[in-house]
DNA sequence: TATTAGCACTCTACGGGATTGAGTGCTAAA
DNA sequence: TTTAGCACTCAATCCCGTAGAGTGCTAATA
């Protein structure tokens, strides 16, 4: 992969101009556009070498040259200098009208907003259930031997899951359990209480303990079912700027994208894979094998609320994308919507 | 309107076909497929009087004749008899695997079980909170002067709203708030309890006054401003089907479709408007002017939590649908999904 | 030896007929 | 009143021919 100075600065031209105009990139074209003091016919011998190396391809004989995955791949890698988001586009993330009634509609903004500004498609994955730590729960009596479960964060932000009894509870019995779990549970996950209730009910034979076995071995199947469905949320936001997209001009082509959108678990595993890293991630076309499409980018980056990292949020669009200004945007809408959650 | 029972039958004949074959219907066409006894030169000279009468129209001049939506219209109103569902169909909307760990879950699986069911987009509209019971308020304070308003209805509906205060309230405080509430309160909507209690605040000078004064002003600006945006939710479900109906085989129309997806509150208008009448309502093309969209019908119903109507929900399809189907199939699912609310 | 000019070649896109086929409207006969 | 017959219309399709963009190769050049 060590292409001379002059292989690069081509690769370079070619990408760049690729990303402004979506047409092929001729030989005279990148002579003409950037001043590389070199001839077309050399500019030809170097472009049939970076197709032998799998950087370019041709769509046809006649056509110029498009870079492949690999290129914007090497490109974003070795070439891209990221400049942090001029103050203008700043102001315009902060300024953003952002409806925040409740955590619904804050997460729903917020791939708005990442639409708006990228002119994509805008992603948001909700934190996870099992992953949040709560500050109150609560257990609400409902008719017909059906309770509800209510979880609410630091950050304001509501779960909830029905639990359905076999035998019938009073408010009194679920309100003393609710005190118990508080108080028990304060800073743990969810994850964590299922297991500390666990423990618990093995060591202490207290009060709580036929009531809370019961509860936790329906809530136990409830949260199972949840985590099976993918669990965390997904939003989407301004589907529709894929059709000013002139890559993705081609009916069959959009209606592939589409049925893809409404696979949203695939999605999920993708933006939940991207938890794990630092900072702004790209995945180019296929090099996912979650939302593996021709031509699409995903780029993405995690948020955090209190301190951790809760749940990712990204822009779909081309691969042809101009990731430098794309990258700082989404970089810091991610730690607009983080310091949002966490001051809220 | 009172058409022969001749040019009813072949104006019947028209529709039926166009609805099944999606292509112009030529006068040859009708004679052969339904058995009228009549030759195709009659059956010109009849559709040249219904296109005079607005019931078809001609794509170009050598192409057959299409129905107008005055002729859906038409159709529906008098010649359509809506069988019950075939016990079949009913089978399969009982039987289709609806998640429902949540109450948003089950909303968006019922999109996507009547977008399955008929094969085009499925919609819903959520109770409104401002016009549900609740069973249960509860007020959970949070850091820097925040506390969320958490409210559960019978049917196990979550709605939350962030509540910004100015001083800061202890959680006991916001217990006593929420205990009166939860007495005062019980049996009425979000909108008569705001009003209830300004009532109260007027009338008596007891102890919670002070506090209560203050939550209820922001109370009341928090939801003023949910009303604002359309306050119901909305799901969609199964967009992608709308790849498969010839009608919108162009991609100006399903761009300009995507895009009116996207203007939730106009949709929201309409499903509104049609909370008020009883049973299944149709919408054609542009009859309505929240959902205006050429060759596009909704057919919606409205479906009842615990004995009130509190949403709606529906189809988006074609004008050119197979309403006899259709229709009880929304009418169904309408029902089907009152009596799963109700019964959580 | 690396670069470049020149040229033949390839392939797509576009536009202009010509053709086909579906369907109509009109007229005259039944 | 209905129908057969016929001329007419129009979109869709196919079939060129041409223009244009771009390449690869070769031979000349610095």
């Amino acid at each position: 992969m060590d292409l001379s100075e002059r292989s690069r600065e081509i690769l370079r031209a070619i990408i760049q101009s690729y990303i402004s105009t979506a047409e092929p990139v001729g030989s005279r074209t990148v002579t003409k556009r950037y001043n590389l003091g070199i001839s077309p016919a050399t500019v030809r011998n170097i472009m049939s070498d970076l197709e032998d190396l799998g950087f370019l391809a041709q769509p046809h004989t006649s056509a110029g040259r498009v870079p492949t995955d690999k290129a914007y791949r090497f490109y974003i890698d070795t070439m891209l200098d990221v400049k942090s988001l001029p103050r203008q586009q700043e102001e315009e993330i902060l300024n953003y009208p952002l409806r925040r009634g409740d955590f619904h509609q804050l997460m729903q903004e917020t791939t708005k907003l990442l639409s708006a500004l990228s002119h994509y498609t805008g992603i948001v994955m909700a934190p996870k259930p099992a992953e949040t730590v709560y500050r109150h729960m609560e257990f609400v009596r409902l008719t017909g031997g059906r309770a509800l479960a209510i979880f609410v964060s630091n950050a304001g932000i509501v779960h909830n899951r029905m639990i359905v009894f076999d035998e019938d509870l009073t408010q009194k019995e679920l309100e003393r359990i609710s005190a118990f779990l508080n108080h028990e549970m304060a800073g743990k996950t969810l994850r964590d209480m299922r297991s500390r209730v666990f423990q618990l009910m093995e060591d202490d034979k207290n009060k709580y303990t036929r009531l809370l076995m019961k509860f936790m071995k329906l809530w136990q199947d409830a949260s199972y079912e949840g985590e099976e469905a993918g669990e965390a949320e997904l939003f989407v936001g301004g589907l529709s700027e894929m059709f000013n997209i002139p890559d993705f001009r081609d009916y069959e082509k959009m209606k592939e994208l589409f049925i893809a959108f409404e696979e949203k678990h695939k999605l999920l595993k993708l933006l939940d894979l991207a938890m794990e890293a630092e900072g702004v991630q790209v995945y180019i076309g296929s090099e996912n094998k979650y939302f593996e499409m021709q031509g699409i980018s995903l780029v993405v980056a995690s948020y955090r609320g209190e301190g951790n990292v809760v749940g990712t949020l990204g822009v779909i669009g081309p691969s042809r994308m101009p990731y430098n200004t794309v990258i700082p945007l989404v970089d810091c809408t991610a730690r607009v919507l983080g310091r949002l959650i966490s001051e809220r």
